[in-house]
RNA sequence: GCGGAUAUGAUCUAGUGGUUAUGAUAGUGGCUUCCCAAGCCACUUGCUCGGGUUCAAAUCCCGGUAUCCGCACCA
């Protein structure tokens, strides 16, 4: 017998081509699901409604970059190094530890090694061969002289590393929002707890980009008295918009409003608001590009609270990185209201004389010197390719000149909502998955919001009655001309085809009876409370998409 | 990765060192023409993989894999 909700769902999710363990005939691999025929398009209608919050109601764009990555934009980002855990094992205790953990503090791990200060917390073995963990996949990328590349661990590298044309896409005015859907990859070291923790999942992921010194929004003011489900680590408590910025609950509009949005979201999904809230992060578990983040749980019964959307405030931290190892300008202009006249000194190379003393340097000298604030009568230094080298005063003339300003430059912050999808769609099953007793029969259904239910209607002819057949099946047809997906079933009896439509979620099933030769109608089944109206067959399309509009 | 438990059709489950592996659900075809999993008939699908012990292994032993629980990990 299932033991509890977690075994039934995913027992239904099986059953029912919601959820299948990935490459099960070879033996199934550990981290690894298959959305099947309805849980992918269950999962395709979750990913719209997401779409339409942040495409539409707050005018995003969307765009979609390689999930194979380069090393070096991940290396700038700070995921090779963060995501890296230096691990040594302990051969007597048959433990493995993060070398990080088990030295003291203010010990480097390089001298804490060299000194065979790693000590064994168990047995205090002196541990030796300490080998580096990273949890992204790598690979390469072509044969031969070929460049090291990781699966994306997230999907937000792909916008930043394009901010520079997506702010000119926007017409270089803040804020503008990007976001991508799209999977992800983590070599997690032991994943359980089937589609919560997967080495291959879909991220929902919105990067908006704001002036720091205005983190307001737009469409703020709009949402401002609607409240909050937030939780301090204490206690839960109901706050509006206004008041959490106001108290600093929230550091500012910009994060309170996508909190907002994601708990609209959310709710929209199916979320029982009871099964939801919002956390803070404490300072020692924001991730290395964070200065804010707060996550939607969603609750389950089987794991409790679980993250499934991060709300952070990365800062300039990956725009900064990426400018900085590559040399793009991802600035964006503060315009003045009046363009100021400034008095400027400006660094002139002297290319005759850099280019021979130099040689190839020469180039990337220039482009130094030409960004470089100039005091007077100090020597010049440069730093090229690790070396600090001196550049002889003969080698550069400093003019002053005048010079209009319109504005000044900055590095845009970004506030990112990232959402786990195989999280929430979980939960959604989970929240949503129903028992009721019918005739001494367990009888099992998903109430299944009819926006994200991977079928909409069911349509049956009462009997397989020729006549009756027909209509239905132009019914059917005429349904999913109009972009509703149907199941046309008419084996075994009428409730059979209702329990059937009832345990993968259809929130309606349209039966063509024999009153409908009579008089053209037809009656509409609802899920959830069984009850049954009389439309005309011409209605029904109408009816239908009146119920299923978002 | 460490320790423990488990593994039988699509799903749940009985089972014993010895013929053709139990039952239910689901599914298919037919009868029934039925508005909430009705009934009847027929049919489909299985012992996690590899090795060992044995005359004989789904059953006992070892190993792999997966799942669940605990520890560690989860930026």
């Amino acid at each position: 017998m299932p033991q509890d909700i977690y075994d039934k769902v995913m027992m239904l999710a099986k059953r029912r081509g919601f959820i299948y363990p990935s490459f099960e005939i070879y033996g199934g691999c550990a981290g690894f699901y298959d959305y099947g025929p309805l849980g992918s398009r269950l999962k395709q209608n979750l990913e719209n409604l997401w779409r339409s919050f942040y495409l539409l109601k707050d005018n995003c764009v969307e765009i979609s970059t390689p999930t194979i990555t380069l090393f070096e934009v991940l290396k700038a980002s700070g995921h090779v190094d963060e995501f890296t855990d230096l691990t040594v094992d302990c051969k007597k205790c048959k433990q493995s530890y993060k070398v990080e953990g088990i030295i003291g503090e203010g010990i480097s791990v390089e001298k804490a090694i060299k000194n065979n200060k790693v000590k064994c917390p168990t047995c205090k073995t002196i541990l030796k061969n300490p080998y580096n963990v990273n949890l992204m996949f790598s690979t390469k990328i072509g044969i031969g002289q070929s460049r090291d590349a990781f699966l994306r661990p997230e999907t937000a590298q792909g916008i930043f590393t394009d901010f520079h044309l997506l702010y000119r896409h926007a017409r270089e005015k803040l804020p503008f929002g990007v976001v991508q859907i799209g999977k992800g990859y983590r070599n997690e070291v032991s994943p359980r707890q089937g589609i919560i923790r997967l080495r291959e999942f879909s991220m929902a992921e919105a990067e908006i980009f704001f002036d720091p010194n205005d983190k307001t929004h737009p469409n703020f003011k709009d949402v401002k008295d609607e409240v909050l489900f937030l939780f301090d680590n204490e206690k839960e408590m109901e706050i509006t918009l206004e008041k959490a910025v106001q108290t600093g609950v929230i550091n500012n509009q910009a994060l309170a409003y996508y909190m907002y949005l994601t708990q609209e979201f959310l709710m929209t999904a199916g979320i029982n608001p009871e099964k939801f809230r919002f956390r803070k992060h404490s300072d020692d578990e924001l991730a290395h590009y964070a200065v804010e983040c707060w996550d939607a749980e969603l609750f389950s019964e089987r794991f409790g609270w679980i993250e499934c959307v991060g709300i952070a405030d990365r800062s300039a931290y990956d725009l900064i990185s990426h400018m900085e190892s590559t040399g793009t300008d991802m600035y964006a202009l503060r315009k003045y209201d009046e363009p100021k006249i400034v008095d400027v000194k400006k660094i002139v190379p002297d290319m005759g004389k850099l280019g021979p003393l130099f040689k190839d340097k020469a180039g990337k000298i220039k482009t130094l010197l030409e960004n470089m604030d100039v005091k007077d009568n100090e020597k010049i230094f440069v730093d090229i390719d690790g070396k600090t080298v001196e550049v002889p005063s003969n080698c550069y003339k400093i003019v002053e000149t005048k010079e209009k300003q319109i504005g000044e430059k900055f590095v845009p912050h970004v506030i990112e909502p990232s959402y786990g999808i195989d999280r929430i769609l979980y939960c959604i099953l989970e929240q949503n998955y129903a028992e009721v007793k019918k005739k001494d029969e367990e009888y099992r259904l998903l109430k299944l919001k009819p926006e994200i239910a991977p079928i909409k209607v069911g349509v049956f002819p009462l009997v397989s009655d020729e006549r009756l057949v027909k209509i239905a099946k132009i019914v059917d047809k005429n349904l999913r001309n109009a972009g509703i997906a149907t199941y046309y079933d008419e084996g075994g009896t009428i409730g059979r085809r209702y329990a059937r439509m009832d345990e993968i979620g259809t929130p309606f099933c349209v039966t063509i009876d024999h009153d409908t030769l009579k008089d053209k109608s037809v009656t509409i089944r609802d899920r959830d409370t069984t009850k049954q109206d009389r439309e005309k067959i011409e209605d029904i399309i109408r009816h239908i998409k009146n119920k299923i509009s978002c």
